[in-house]
RNA sequence: GGACCCGUAGCAUAAUUGGAUAGUGCAUCUGACUACGGAUCAGAAGGUUAGGGGUUCGAAUCCCUUCGGGUUCACCA
């Protein structure tokens, strides 16, 4: 049983012992101590004076007393106005520490095939131009929480969807069947995923030319978009498309493998990877199926013009299209196929979606169709909503070049590493290679860190210039730390000194069991986070753990430590800390260097 | 117009989901043992949690309202 429920429990028998009376248990909250309070565990004794008819501070001193006589880990406790400070004994504490210092794993659930089934979705790009920014934040956060997931004992299956077909890549092949020229990305030397953008950005200028021209000939701009020749040669195309022309799928699958090519180098480089990829193209007929059979079932209906709707408004939201009346797919139609090809694949108890909060009102959507449809399980969809990357000046907008490209962003990152790193001298014994690989590993660091410490579901604002630092709360902090723990053990085995796990007699300080605390709060740390989807929670933990070590190491010293006994602890303390560190930053994505 | 989200020091962000004196980093200022690695550590200054009202022992957090910003509802994805 962990602290806190043995504190509860605990205190429910105090409370009937003195007052007579069962409390319900969700009244009796512990929380872990303030830092600027004397003591661990905090017992909130305002809800217990009905029961008690006494003051705060007589009612929490009863309660304490009972607490310090019956249950031996209780060492002591103080008072502060409505509040219970309740003190572990240091024996419970070392005692923790030597029963688990050596696990290397520490905090992590075991995972095996009876453990509850959960399936990721992340990434999901479009085939139609790069990765950027805002992809970035959505693999981040996907890869770091399927290793949460996993940490905290859940099956994980990680997979991607990636939106193959659509109008949007109509768009792109179009634009390069007209102003191309034949170009690959083998004859340009561009990256396949950058030469499709670059197509996708020629269709919009020559939209935009064209709306122009039909204005200025007297048509209305909505008029004008709705009829400019490239864009009905786009739908045209769609509807070839689904048609399976030969010539425009052969097209679509060389220009998909291209960009296919560009996005594996992109996934590489963050380091994030799947265990299964689903494309549309394979999931939307299944979808158009069951859009078909729901109107037969009288669950959707038909407008004049035959496109197909789902009718959500007593459920207080809109119509949605599901079928356009050319009897093509949109999105939603896809999503649907997806999830029922998923269900009946894994049958997981949960697939969360990784997909940014303006699509809230999608996925509000998919749920309530998909129930409509008759698919029970369409509640349990989960969406991970999370909050839009944006810039010091404001959204990322394609079309004014403001788009932070994901490949930049991390040659920029690595550049500056690499700079940084130079003029510390820091790396001068090792050989290029290595080096170039200790420079990635922290660029990473600063750069996925910076990301997934706030809270997932707000906005942040990125500075592609200034904001990623190598001091203070970053990554490359919290990986120097480690690096520097990592010499200290070096140093320790060429001296030959042996680490032990037994502490039996020890004068331990205050620095060393807080310490031993943080490791302490590990599981429910990855508990908690797993429970919140958040890597944010993670990346707090560590930095503080981070923190209240470099002031240990700053105020006591571990090696020069004369007494044999102190100093293999604070070696093996170390150590763990060290696991700790390397474990954290693992569910973050984050690898730490030996030495940087 | 309907629905939803957000507003915390100059900037970027925390706050155990209703708990104590709102933490932290950057930037600014001051200091640290010729170092088990100074990419470190110690300290100072910086706040009416957008404004107002309410709920209660207790509110950044819940309710109402005003202001400011954003997303979405499209035969876009």
């Amino acid at each position: 049983m962990n602290l806190e429920n043995l504190i509860i429990e605990n205190v429910g028998i105090a409370l009937e012992k003195l007052y007579n009376q069962t409390v319900d248990a969700k009244l009796i909250q512990v929380q872990s101590t303030r830092k600027d309070f004397e003591g661990d565990y905090t017992l909130v004794v305002f809800p217990f004076l009905k029961i008690s008819k006494k003051n705060p501070e007589q009612t929490a001193t009863e309660i304490g007393m009972f607490l310090k006589e019956n249950v031996s880990e209780i060492s002591d406790f103080n008072i502060v106005k409505g509040f219970l400070n309740l003190s572990i004994s240091n024996e419970y504490w070392l005692n923790f520490f030597t029963q688990n210092a050596a696990n290397s794993n520490f905090g992590a659930a075991q995972v095996d095939e009876n453990s509850p089934k959960v399936m990721v979705e992340y990434s999901s790009p479009n085939t139609n131009k790069p990765l950027h920014l805002g992809h970035i934040r959505n693999n981040l956060l996907g890869f770091s929480v399927s290793q949460i997931l996993k940490a905290a004992g859940k099956n994980v299956v990680m997979v991607n969807l990636v939106n193959d077909r659509g109008i949007h890549i109509c768009k792109s092949m179009l634009a390069w069947q007209k102003f191309g020229n034949l170009s690959t990305p083998t004859s340009s030397g561009k990256k396949g995923d950058h030469l499709v953008g670059e197509y996708y950005v020629k269709f919009d200028i020559e939209y935009k030319k064209q709306i122009s021209e039909l204005t200025a000939q007297g048509l209305t701009e909505e008029q004008a978009k709705k009829e400019a020749p490239i864009l009905l040669e786009a739908q045209e195309m769609l509807r070839k498309w689904e048609a399976k022309d030969i010539e425009i799928y052969n097209l679509w699958k060389e220009m998909n493998s291209w960009v296919y090519d560009g996005f594996e180098k992109t996934y590489k480089k963050l380091g994030v990877y799947f265990d299964k990829m689903y494309y549309e193209s394979e999931t939307y007929l299944l979808g158009k199926q069951n859009v078909i059979e729901g109107l037969k079932n009288g669950v959707l209906i038909q407008k004049d013009d035959s496109s197909i709707w789902a009718d959500l408004t007593a459920d207080g939201l809109d119509e949605k299209i599901l079928l356009r009346s050319d009897g093509t797919s949109v999105y939603m139609t896809q999503d649907i196929g997806t999830a029922i090809l998923r269900h009946n694949e894994f049958n997981a108890n949960e697939m969360t979606y990784v997909v940014g909060n303006e699509q809230d009102y999608h996925f509000k959507v998919l749920s309530l169709v998909l129930q409509k449809l008759g698919y029970d399980w369409g509640k349990k969809l989960h969406h991970l909503s999370y909050g839009m990357v944006e810039l010091p000046e404001g959204k990322m907008k394609s079309r004014e070049g403001t788009v932070v490209d994901a490949d930049d962003l991390i040659d920029e990152m690595i550049e500056t590493a690499r700079k940084t790193s130079q003029e510390l001298g820091k790396l001068d014994g090792l050989s290029l290679e290595e080096a170039e690989k200790v420079y990635y590993t922290i660029a990473m660091g600063a750069l996925k860190y910076f990301i997934l410490k706030v809270d997932p579901r707000k906005n942040m604002t990125f500075n592609p210039n200034e904001s990623i630092d190598f001091n203070g709360n970053t990554g490359p902090f919290i990986q120097y730390t480690y690096a520097r723990i990592q010499s200290i053990l070096r140093k320790a085995s060429e001296m030959n000194i042996a680490i032990q796990n037994e502490f039996k007699v020890l004068n331990i300080n205050k620095k060393e069991i807080d310490l031993i605390k943080y490791l302490h709060r590990l599981p429910e740390t990855i508990q908690e986070a797993a429970a919140n989807y958040s890597p944010a929670l993670i990346a707090n933990f560590v930095y503080e753990l981070v923190k209240e070590f470099n002031q240990f190491y700053h105020e006591f010293s571990i090696l020069k430590e004369e007494d044999e006994m102190v100093r293999s602890f604070r070696l093996s303390l170390s150590k763990s800390i060290a696991y700790a560190i390397k474990n954290c930053m693992n569910l973050l994505g984050i690898a730490v260097p030996e030495r940087m």
